[in-house]
RNA sequence: GCCGGCUUAGCUCAGAUGGUAGAGCGGCUGAUUUGUAAUCAGUAGGUCGGGGGUUCGAGCCCUCCAGCCGGCACCA
């Protein structure tokens, strides 16, 4: 017999064999209807599959947690026969679920349309509406090549290659259609429901790779009810309004053009907060002990043959040729350029850790299709620094780095934070040795910061290994912005080096490291982040003063001038509209504050203070608004030097 | 770069089956002096992304190119 313990702690003896429907059976009829699938010790199993050994068991139906994943890859399945039944011909490959849904990558001649995604979806509620059992078969690896093989399915045949020898081939079906696939699934098609949607049409390379053909990936998204599948279509809507392109375009801070794809125009108010960022990060770095540097945009061919960039990302890079046939190329990356400053005069081992950082714009030829707003372009500036150290200081360097990254991102509200670690990648510079080191001396720190991390494989930097900073926004989305690099390799490629305390020239560590990453994707970031309602240290107009009528024209200027004078950037709107057009302009353009002055605010001297995203007025003496929007403006790290300084 | 889609006025979008362009908002002008998310009236804006082609005739059809959008691949 084999012991069963429920989830109230009560354990009872079943034969060995026994599947989960009998156990739901044997607790109650009722459940065993609602039964979808089963946990055994956390693992979720078919409902009809045979349990062998003692286990912790719990019944899953349709509203655990843990169906949802089994709707989405139901709702995958039942996607497929769909495309199958009204496009014959068409081969399936592979259909996870993925965050919120799922997909399938279907191989066919003739392009879906998104015309096609109301008719499948008309299809797959037939076939949900025929509530088909899903059955799993477990079948030899000949029996399951001759089965696609018959049916033309090339893909299948590749899939089942790759399963290793020993795991047990699954064929789920669901009435003729059948599907090579691990499982588990829920009893029926039935049990998908009502709560899904097609949602986008995409290519996609066959697993991934872009030497392989290109396969149709159809999304999907499922949900456990209509009601949940309406609030996530909601929440789709809300993070389109925070797109930072329609934001950007609404707030008047930058626009693209075709003449100049993946460049950014930046308009006065976009600069005024990109600006804004950059003397945050400077008075930081300071702070900090880092020496603000400017190297040259373009460099000639040699140094970057050199370096190394020609050869790995050459074809990537901006190249000119000048009247003397002299060839240069618009750097891609600020540290060649750093280096040969660190080489300029002798560098004792008392220099370091030498910080150098430089707001450097650099330029790569990024792939058109990877172009998007703000978040990936082809001209950006980073916020770099390297850190020119001795092996020995690596550790405490990058502890240090660890400390400052995690309080940049608190002061723009970015409490949730992860850590990759990306190691060695295929195509690098350096010794294995050189590697081992640089990878070692990089996990010390991670361990010495106390810092959980996930590994990232074969995804290091050419010349090194390092950490990558993924931040969580307001709704839930990462971004990765911050890197940290362990780089034993160029320095002594670009023949930099210090004299050690034995008299010795020795090649120094350089650390590269961004916080911001990109400032034209961290900007673009933040406006999503705050869904264009920035905060007041960052926002480009920080108030504006409308006036309810003419009258009050002299005293809105009285007042523009005072919060000018406390240092604010502010506009003042005298236009002979009504108070409330003003209001919803400035209300669209998401400024932060609103003075209002009529006739009683110019006779008193007041204003009436309204907050973006509040209909609340607060009608506070001049004076007195200043004070408060004025402390209200300090950027953060100054904030923090101003309480702890006495008054 | 690859697959698919899109590109009409500053913005958002209409323009069956080919018969040389429309609306709302915005702009401008005038009236209105207004109390917290759109005051009224008048008026001016377009080589329909660019090139080539089919046709008596192209915003609509074909073709090449560019840009953008959604993915994939890439991301020093």
């Amino acid at each position: 017999m084999i012991s069963l313990t429920f989830p109230d702690g009560s354990a009872r003896d079943f034969k060995p064999g026994v599947t989960g429907r009998e156990v739901a059976e044997s607790i109650a009829k009722s459940l065993a209807k609602k039964a979808v699938a089963v946990a055994l010790d956390g693992q979720v199993r078919d409902l009809a599959e045979p349990i062998k050994a003692d286990a912790k068991i719990r019944i899953l139906t349709r509203e655990d947690p843990e169906a949802l994943a089994l709707i989405r890859h139901d709702a995958a399945h039942v996607m497929a026969e769909a495309v199958q039944e009204l496009y014959p011909g068409t081969q399936v490959t592979i259909g996870p679920v993925i965050e919120n849904g799922f997909y399938y990558d279907f191989a066919r001649d003739e392009p879906f349309t998104p015309d096609d995604l109301p008719v499948i979806e008309a299809k797959m509620a037939e076939i949900i509406a025929r509530d088909s059992p899903f059955t799993c078969e477990v079948v030899d690896r000949k029996a399951a090549k001759k089965l696609f093989a018959d049916k033309g399915e090339t893909f299948k045949l590749e899939l089942i290659d790759a399963i290793p020898a020993g795991d047990e081939i699954r064929i789920y079906s669901q009435r003729e259609w059948l599907d090579l696939c691990r499982g588990p699934h829920m009893t029926s098609t039935g049990k998908v429901g009502k709560g899904f949607k097609l949602l986008k049409i995409a290519g996609a390379y066959w697993r991934g790779d872009s030497t392989k053909p290109m396969l149709q990936r159809i999304y999907g998204t499922a949900w456990a009810s209509e009601e949940d599948l309406k609030a996530y279509l909601h929440q789709l809507e809300e993070a389109e309004k925070r797109d930072h392109r329609r934001l950007g375009r609404e707030m008047d801070l930058f626009h693209f053009q075709e003449e100049a794809p993946g460049a950014v125009f930046w308009h006065a108010k976009g600069w005024a907060l990109f600006t804004a960022l950059i003397g945050y990060m400077r008075r930081r770095q300071q702070a900090w002990g880092y020496v603000e540097v400017n190297s040259p945009d373009m460099m000639d061919k040699a140094l970057w043959v050199q370096s190394g960039h020609w050869e790995k990302f050459g074809d990537l890079m901006y190249v000119t040729e000048t009247p003397d046939e002299r060839i240069y190329a618009c750097k891609p990356m600020n540290c060649p350029g750093h280096v040969q400053i660190f080489k300029h005069g002798l560098k004792s081992y008392r220099d370091l850790p030498l910080r150098i950082a430089e707001f450097g714009k650099v330029h790569r030829y990024e792939p058109s299709g990877a172009l998007h707003g703000l978040l990936r372009v082809r001209h950006f500036t980073q916020d770099d620094a390297h850190i020119f150290t001795t092996e020995d200081q690596i550790t405490e360097e990058c502890v240090k780095l660890n400390e400052q990254m995690l309080s940049i991102y608190r002061d723009f509200g970015f409490e949730d934070v992860r850590i990759k670690f990306s190691d060695r990648p295929a195509k690098r510079v350096g010794s294995d040795e050189v590697w081992d080191k640089a990878e070692a001396a990089l996990k010390r720190a991670v361990e010495a910061a106390g810092l959980s991390y996930e590994l990232n494989p074969g995804e290091g930097a050419f010349y090194g290994p390092k950490l990558e900073y993924v931040l969580r926004d307001a709704i839930g989305r990462d971004w990765q912005c911050g890197t940290i690099q362990v780089d034993l390799n160029l320095p002594g490629r670009l023949g930099a080096f210090f004299i050690a305390p034995d008299g010795e020239k020795t090649v120094p560590v350089m650390i590269h490291r961004a916080m911001f990453g990109s400032l034209e994707r961290f900007t673009g970031i933040l406006i999503e982040h705050y869904a264009g309602h920035l905060p007041l240290w960052l926002a480009p107009v920080q108030a504006v003063v409308a006036t309810i009528v003419s009258d009050a024209d002299v005293y809105a200027e009285e007042v523009l001038a005072a919060l000018q004078a406390a240092g604010l950037r502010a506009e003042a709107d005298l236009r002979n509209e009504k108070i409330n057009y003003k209001v919803r302009e400035h209300s669209l353009a998401k400024v932060p504050v609103l003075l209002v002055v009529g006739k009683r605010e110019a006779e008193e001297k007041t204003v009436s203070v309204r907050r973006l995203g509040s209909q609340a007025q607060q009608v506070v003496t001049l004076d007195e608004a200043i004070r408060m929007l004025a402390a209200e403006a300090v950027p953060p790290d100054l904030r923090q030097a101003a309480k702890t300084k006495p008054a």
